[in-house]
RNA sequence: GCGGAGGUGCCGGAGUGGUCAAACGGAACGCGUUUAGGCCGCGUUGGCUUAGUGCCUACCUAGGUUCAAAUCCUAGCCUCCGCACCA
C-alpha cells in the first residue's frame, strides 16, 4: 500500500533528532524560558494505546510551538513508578514490582519514542529510583522539623481490596478510587498524617489567580470546602462524672477556693468531693495521700482537680492509683517548688512516677494564669513535659486563680463539646443534638440504660450495605445524655443518628427542625419537639380567621387562600392595610372566638370572651403562657400543665408552616433577647454574645482535611522513621538516607516490609537501643507532588533541586486530565507552598497555566481503555498509516479538551491529505515567486494558526492548513513560502515535515527553526472578495448546469460570463475553467465583440456576472 | 439536592448578534477517470421554486429583546461531568 514510506521517514528523524539531542536544554540560553508538561505517566504493564498518544501529542504540539517561538523550551518526560498497581500485576505475574515496573518503563520509552515527541531525554525521572525518592523521605523530614508532619491515632478509610489505607481524596462516594466495587470501611488506627490544612486558606484564596479551566478550579474550591460559621460549645450533662477538688497551701473551709465550683458542679447534680486535707499549714505528703485515698472514691469517671499545691498532691494520689481516672486538672499547678521557705518543701517527696501518672489518667488540662505571681513562671510546661496534656494560658480574673469565679476552671471541669453551625441565629431553636454514629466518643455518651438499643441501632448500620446507607433514611436514637443549651440552660437530648458526618465539624450538630430539613425529618420521625425561631419575609399578613362571615371577611386587600370545611378561612392581607383590618375582625369576631395574624415580626392575637371582653396581644415570652391558656380554654380544653410555646403550636398549622417552618432567613422569633433581629444581625450578635461567655466563637470550617500519606504497602517510598523503646520516634537522620526499599520481602503476609526482619529490627540512631523501623510507605500522591520540579535539576544528588527550579519555574502550561482536580493538583499545591515556606522556593504557584485535555474514545463510544478491548495502538496505526498521520488526525477531529471518537474511517482522511501534501512537496518545484494569492492567504493563515495554536484550537489550525495547501496546489508558490507552509504544519506531522524542509535543500532542522511571522501588508482583502465571488459564480454556474442536465439532459462544455466591467479584474478564466472543467470565456458586459446569443449580458448585476452556457 | 459544561444538518464538529441553509472532516449519492472496483478529481446531500432566482422551514422546546437571533434574555426539557445528608 505504501508507495510512500512514512515510517522509514520517522526513523530516520527520529534517530537524528535524538542523536542530535536538539530537544535538550538548559538554563544558560539567552532566550526566556518556558516549561511545557504533561503529567507523567504511571507506566502501566500495558503500555500505550492512543488515548496517552493524544495527550502527549496535544503537549508536543504545544511544547515545538513555543520552542520555535524562539523559547527556551522545557519539555520532559518521566515516570511516576511506584504505586499499588504494579505491586498488585507483580504478585499476580509471580515477579518483583521492581523488574515489572522497569519492563514496563523501557516499554513506554520506546512507545514515547516512536510517536516523536520532543521530550529533553536527558532529565528523565524515576520515581521507583532511590536518587528520586530519597528526596521523598528528605521533604518528609523537613516537613517534620517544620510540624507539618504527625502522627495520630485517628478514624481512617480503609480499603481491603488494596489492603491499605487512603487519603479522603482517595474515597469517592464511600468507595475506594481504584476499586469503585468496594466499600471503604473507616478504621481507628494510627497513622502518619500531613498538615495540608494549614494552607486551606492560602490552597482556596489562590485559585482565583491561576489560569486553570473554570471546572478545575470550583472543584478545588468545593473540594477545599470552606464555610464561615460559629462554633458553639454545649455542655455535656452526664450524671456519671464526679469531681475530687483539691485545694492548696493553707486552704480552709470558710475560705475554700472551691466552695463556688462546687456549687456550679452540684447544681449541676454531678457528685463532688471537697476534702480538708490535713495540717494545711505544714503538709506531710504521705498523710494527705492516704487522707484522699481513704475518704474519696476514684473511677473513670473522677474527674480530679487540684489548685496550686493542690495539683501536686494530686500527681501523688494518681500516681498510687489502680485505675485510671477520666481527667486531672491542674489549676495553677506545679511540680517543683518555688520558694524555699514553705513548709512542704521537706515534707514533700518531689519524686514522681511520671509514666505511672500518665498511664492513669486519660486527659490532662493544665491552667495557666499568665500573670502568677505565686508559683515559677514555667511551672505550666514543666508539668506538660513530665506528663504530657494541654496548657491553657490566659490571665485569671485574680492571680493564681484566686478569684470566686474563674469561669476558664469552670469550663475546663465540665465536658463540652464543640459544634460547628452556619447558623447560629437558629441556636433558640435547638431541641435535640445529634451525634454521628462513627464519633469516636459516641459511647462516652450512652448512658446505660440506653446502651442495648444504641448497640442494636450500630449493629443495623453496619450491616447495612453503603448502597442502602445512601437512600437517606434518617434514623437514630436516644443516647439517654443530655446537654445544656448554653443560653436557654434548657436540658436538651443527645441522639445518635446515621445521618451526621464524623469527620466534618465535629461530628455533632445541634438540631434546628424548623429551620433544617434534616433535622425536621428526624424530629418528625421521632416526634421530637419543633421550635420555629425564624419568621420568613412577607409582605403580607397571614390569618386563619375564625367566627367571622364570609361577607365580612370579603374584603378588597383581602386574598382568600382557601375556605375550609367548617367555614373557616385562611386568608392574607397586605401589611398597607392590616391595621385597618386588625380593627374591622375585632368587631366582626363573634364572641368565644380567637384570631391570630402573622405580623412583621411576629404573631398578634385577639381574643374575644364569651362576654364579649376583648383581649389583645401580641406574641412574646410574657404572653406565650396565656395565649396558651387561652387557646386551651377557647376550644373547651384543660389549659396545659405546663404551657406549651405558642409558635410551636401555630406551627402545626400548614397555614403558618410556610411562615414558621422553612430554612430560609427571616426576623427571629423566640429568640428572646435577639427577637425582631434579622437572620444576619442575629447571626453576628448570638456569636459575640457567645464569644463574650466564653461559649463560642466564629470559626472557619473546611472540608479539606489533612493527608493521610501512610500505606501499608511495599512499593512505595519508606517512611524514614525508627521507633525506639526508649526515645519514642525518631526521624532518621539525614545523612543516613535514602532508607532504601528492600527487593527481600515476601508478599500476601500484611505489609510485605514487615517480612524483612533485617530491615525492620536495628539500632536507635539516638540511643543504640533496640528499635524497629516504620515500614509503612508513602502515599505516591507525595511522589509526583513535587516531580515538576526535579526535572529542573534531576541528576542533582546533592539536593532535591538547585537554583535551576527558580530558573524554570512554575510551569508555564500544565497539561493533564480533569481526574486529578482534587488529588495531585491539590498535593502539588499544598507542596509548592510548604516548600517556599521551608526556603526552598521562592514562588506560590507550581502551575500557571492548566490545560485539561479530552478523552479518546474507542469506535464503540466508550473510553478507550484496555479493559474495555477497544484500544487502539499507536505502533499498529503508525504502520499503516504513519504516525504523523495519526497525530494530525487525533488533533484534527475536535478540539483538544473535548472527547474524541476513533474512528478508522477519519484516519482516512487525514492519510489522503498528507500523501497529497507528500506528493506535491516531492515533486521537482520551480522557485517561483509567490502569487498574490499565495501572498496574501499564506499571511493570513500565519496570523491565525498562531492564534489557535496558542489557544489550542488546533483542530481549526488544520481545518486552516488544508485550505491553505488547496491553494497552493493551485498556485505559483514561492519556495519561502513553501518552507512556511512546513513550518506551520511541523506541530503536527513533525517528520514528514522535516523531510521535506531537507527535500527543498536545508541543512537544518525544521524543528530548529524559527515560527514564521505574518505580514499583514501582505494580506489582501481584495483577494478574499474575489474567492468571494468566485465562490459565488461556481455556484450559479453549477446551479444552471444541474437544472439543465436534469430538465434537458443537456451538458454543456462552454460557459460565457458577462461581467460589469469594473470588476472584471477580479475574474479569473483558469480558475473557474478549471473548477468547473469546462471552457470559460469572461466579457465585459461592454464589450462589443462579446459573444452573447441570449443576451444574458443584460443580466449582469454588482458582484454577479451574467452567465450563457451552451 | 448542589455546582459546572453542554444540546447545531446522516455522523463527528466549527460558529456566540447581520457576512448563515451554517466552516472543515467523515458518510451517502451523482458525475468524471477506469475494462471494472479501489484510488483520484468534481459536484450534490431541508422543502418548494427558478437557467445562476425567489420564498418557506430550520441550530433542544416555549416565550421575549432587536430593524436583525444558531448567537442575547427568561422559563422548561434533556445529556454529560463533578460533589453529594458539609450542619
Amino acid at each position: 500500500m505504501a508507495e510512500i514510506s512514512f515510517n522509514k521517514i520517522e526513523k530516520k528523524w527520529q534517530k537524528k533528532w535524538e542523536k542530535a539531542k536538539i530537544f535538550n536544554v538548559n538554563e544558560k540560553s539567552k532566550k526566556k524560558k518556558y516549561y511545557v508538561l504533561e503529567m507523567f505517566p504511571y507506566p502501566s504493564g500495558s503500555g500505550l494505546h492512543m488515548g496517552h498518544a493524544l495527550n502527549y501529542t496535544i503537549g508536543d504540539i504545544y511544547a515545538r510551538f513555543k520552542r520555535m517561538n524562539e523559547l527556551n523550551v522545557l519539555y520532559p518526560m518521566g515516570y511516576d513508578a511506584l504505586g499499588l498497581p504494579a505491586e498488585n500485576a507483580a504478585i499476580k505475574e509471580k515477579t518483583h514490582p521492581k523488574k515489572f515496573t522497569e519492563r514496563a518503563i523501557k516499554n513506554f520509552i520506546e512507545q514515547q519514542k516512536a510517536l516523536g515527541l520532543s521530550y529533553d531525554w536527558s532529565r528523565i525521572i524515576k520515581t521507583c529510583s532511590p536518587d528520586y525518592y530519597k528526596w521523598n523521605q528528605y521533604f518528609f523530614l523537613k516537613f517534620m522539623e517544620k510540624g507539618l508532619i504527625y502522627r495520630k491515632k485517628a478514624p481512617v478509610n480503609f480499603c481491603k481490596k488494596c489492603d491499605t489505607v487512603l487519603a479522603n481524596e482517595q474515597v469517592h462516594n464511600g468507595k475506594c478510587w481504584r476499586h469503585l466495587d468496594t466499600d471503604v470501611e473507616i478504621k481507628y488506627l494510627e497513622q502518619w498524617f500531613i498538615k495540608t490544612t494549614n494552607y486551606a486558606e492560602e490552597l482556596l484564596k489562590e485559585i482565583d489567580k491561576l489560569d486553570w479551566p473554570n471546572r478545575i478550579k470550583i472543584m478545588q474550591k468545593n473540594w477545599i470546602g470552606k464555610s464561615e460559621g460559629t462554633e458553639i460549645d454545649f455542655e455535656i450533662f452526664s450524671k456519671r462524672n464526679n469531681y475530687v477538688l483539691l485545694h492548696g497551701y493553707k486552704g480552709t473551709p470558710e475560705k475554700n477556693f472551691f466552695l463556688w465550683l462546687k456549687n456550679e458542679l452540684e447544681n449541676r447534680g454531678y457528685k463532688v468531693t471537697v476534702p480538708l486535707l490535713p495540717n494545711t499549714d505544714a503538709p506531710n505528703i504521705n498523710e494527705q495521700v492516704e487522707y484522699i485515698l481513704k475518704n474519696c472514691s476514684f473511677d473513670e469517671n473522677t474527674v480530679l482537680l487540684g489548685h496550686s499545691l493542690g495539683s501536686v498532691v494530686a500527681l501523688k494520689v494518681i500516681e498510687k492509683l489502680k485505675k485510671p481516672i477520666k481527667k486531672l486538672i491542674t489549676v495553677a499547678g506545679f511540680v517543683i517548688p518555688n520558694t524555699k521557705n514553705r513548709p512542704y518543701i521537706k515534707t514533700f517527696n518531689w519524686k514522681y512516677d511520671f509514666n505511672k501518672i500518665k498511664n492513669n489518667v486519660k486527659e490532662i488540662l493544665i491552667l495557666k494564669d499568665i500573670n502568677d505571681l505565686v508559683i515559677r513562671k514555667d511551672s505550666a510546661d514543666k508539668i506538660k513535659s513530665a506528663i504530657g496534656g494541654e496548657v491553657m494560658s490566659f490571665k485569671a480574673k485574680e492571680q493564681h486563680f484566686c478569684a470566686k469565679f474563674e469561669p476558664e476552671v469552670l469550663n475546663a471541669c465540665i465536658d463540652k463539646f464543640p459544634v460547628f453551625t452556619t447558623r447560629p441565629d437558629t441556636l433558640f431553636g435547638v431541641t435535640f443534638m445529634v451525634i454521628s454514629s462513627q464519633h469516636p466518643k459516641l459511647m462516652e455518651l450512652v448512658t446505660s440504660s440506653q446502651k442495648n438499643e444504641a448497640n442494636n441501632f450500630l449493629k443495623k448500620l453496619k450491616s447495612t450495605k453503603q448502597e442502602d446507607l445512601d437512600k437517606f433514611d434518617k434514623e437514630g436514637v436516644f443516647t439517654g445524655s443530655y446537654t445544656i443549651h448554653p443560653i436557654t440552660k434548657e436540658k436538651i437530648p443527645i441522639w445518635v443518628g446515621n445521618f451526621v458526618l464524623a469527620d466534618y465539624g465535629s461530628g455533632m450538630v445541634m438540631a434546628v427542625p424548623a429551620h433544617d430539613q434534616r433535622d425536621f425529618e428526624f424530629a418528625k420521625k421521632y416526634n421530637l419537639p419543633i421550635k420555629p425561631v425564624v419568621l420568613k419575609y412577607s409582605d403580607e399578613s397571614y390569618s386563619y380567621v375564625m367566627g367571622v362571615d364570609e361577607k365580612d371577611i370579603n374584603k378588597p386587600d383581602v386574598k382568600i387562600i382557601e375556605k375550609t370545611k367548617d367555614n373557616y378561612f385562611k386568608i392574607k392581607i397586605p401589611f398597607a392595610s392590616f391595621e385597618q383590618y386588625k380593627e374591622f375582625i375585632r368587631d366582626k369576631m363573634k364572641p368565644g372566638f380567637w384570631n391570630e395574624f402573622s405580623t412583621k415580626n411576629g404573631f398578634y392575637f385577639i381574643f374575644k370572651h364569651k362576654d364579649g371582653k376583648i383581649e389583645k396581644f401580641e406574641l412574646n415570652d410574657k404572653t406565650n403562657d396565656i395565649i396558651d391558656k387561652y387557646g386551651m380554654t377557647f376550644n373547651n380544653q384543660e389549659p396545659n400543665k405546663i404551657p406549651e410555646n405558642v409558635y410551636s403550636w401555630l406551627a402545626k398549622n400548614s397555614f403558618y408552616k410556610e411562615l414558621l417552618i422553612h430554612q430560609d432567613q427571616g426576623i427571629l422569633i423566640n429568640s428572646k433577647d435577639f427577637n425582631d433581629l434579622n437572620s444576619e444581625e442575629a447571626k453576628a450578635h448570638i456569636t459575640i454574645y457567645l464569644e463574650e461567655k466564653g461559649l463560642g466563637r466564629k470559626t472557619v470550617n473546611y472540608k479539606l482535611k489533612d493527608w493521610l500519606v501512610s500505606r501499608q504497602r511495599y512499593w512505595g517510598t519508606p517512611i524514614p522513621i525508627i521507633y525506639c523503646e526508649k526515645c519514642g520516634i525518631v526521624p532518621v537522620p539525614e545523612n543516613q538516607l535514602p532508607v532504601k526499599l528492600q527487593d527481600k520481602v515476601s508478599f500476601g503476609k500484611g505489609n510485605p516490609l514487615e517480612t524483612n526482619k533485617s530491615f525492620v529490627n536495628i539500632k536507635c540512631p539516638n540511643c543504640k537501643g533496640k528499635a524497629k523501623r516504620e515500614t509503612d510507605t508513602m502515599d505516591t500522591f507525595f511522589d509526583s507532588s513535587w516531580y515538576f520540579l526535579r526535572f529542573t535539576d534531576s541528576k542533582n544528588n546533592k539536593k532535591p533541586f538547585d537554583n535551576k527550579a527558580i530558573y524554570w519555574m512554575p510551569v508555564d502550561q500544565y497539561i493533564g486530565g480533569a481526574e486529578h482536580a482534587c488529588m495531585h493538583l491539590i498535593y502539588a499545591r499544598f507542596f509548592t507552598k510548604a516548600l517556599r515556606d521551608l526556603g526552598f522556593l521562592n514562588f506560590n504557584e507550581p502551575f500557571r497555566k492548566l490545560f485539561n485535555q479530552g478523552m479518546l474514545h474507542g469506535e464503540d463510544g466508550y473510553v478507550m481503555s484496555k479493559s474495555r478491548g477497544n484500544v487502539v495502538l499507536p505502533e499498529e496505526v503508525s504502520k499503516k498509516y504513519g504516525i504523523d498521520t495519526a497525530r494530525l488526525f487525533l488533533v484534527s477531529v475536535a478540539s483538544p479538551d473535548k472527547d474524541v471518537q476513533w474512528s478508522e474511517k477519519g484516519i482516512e482522511g487525514s492519510y489522503r491529505f498528507l500523501k497529497k501534501l507528500y506528493e506535491f512537496f516531492n515533486k521537482k518545484i520551480e522557485n517561483e515567486k509567490s502569487s498574490k494569492r499565495v501572498e496574501s492567504k499564506i499571511n493570513k493563515s500565519i496570523k491565525e494558526i498562531t492564534n489557535d495554536i496558542e489557544n489550542f484550537r488546533y483542530n481549526l489550525a488544520i481545518i486552516k492548513l488544508r485550505n491553505l495547501f488547496e491553494v497552493l496546489t493551485e498556485e505559483k508558490t514561492s519556495k519561502k513560502d513553501l518552507e512556511t507552509y512546513l513550518k506551520l504544519l511541523h506541530l503536527f506531522c513533525p517528520h514528514i515535515t522535516e523531510e521535506l524542509w531537507e527535500k527543498l535543500g536545508n541543512k537544518s532542522f525544521i524543528s530548529l527553526q524559527k515560527w514564521p511571522q505574518a505580514d499583514e501588508s501582505k494580506i489582501d482583502k481584495n483577494i478574499e472578495k474575489q474567492d468571494e465571488i468566485i465562490e459565488q459564480t461556481l455556484n450559479d454556474i453549477f446551479n444552471i448546469l444541474k437544472i439543465m442536465r436534469e430538465k434537458q439532459g443537456k451538458e454543456p462544455d462552454k460557459i460565457y460570463l458577462y461581467v460589469i466591467p469594473n470588476e472584471i479584474s477580479l475574474y479569473n478564466e483558469n480558475i473557474l475553467s478549471r473548477k468547473t472543467n469546462k471552457q470559460v470565456k469572461i466579457f465585459a458586459v461592454n464589450n462589443k465583440n462579446k459573444f452573447d446569443p441570449d443576451n444574458k449580458s443584460s443580466k449582469s448585476k454588482p458582484g454577479k456576472p451574467g452567465i450563457y452556457v451552451e
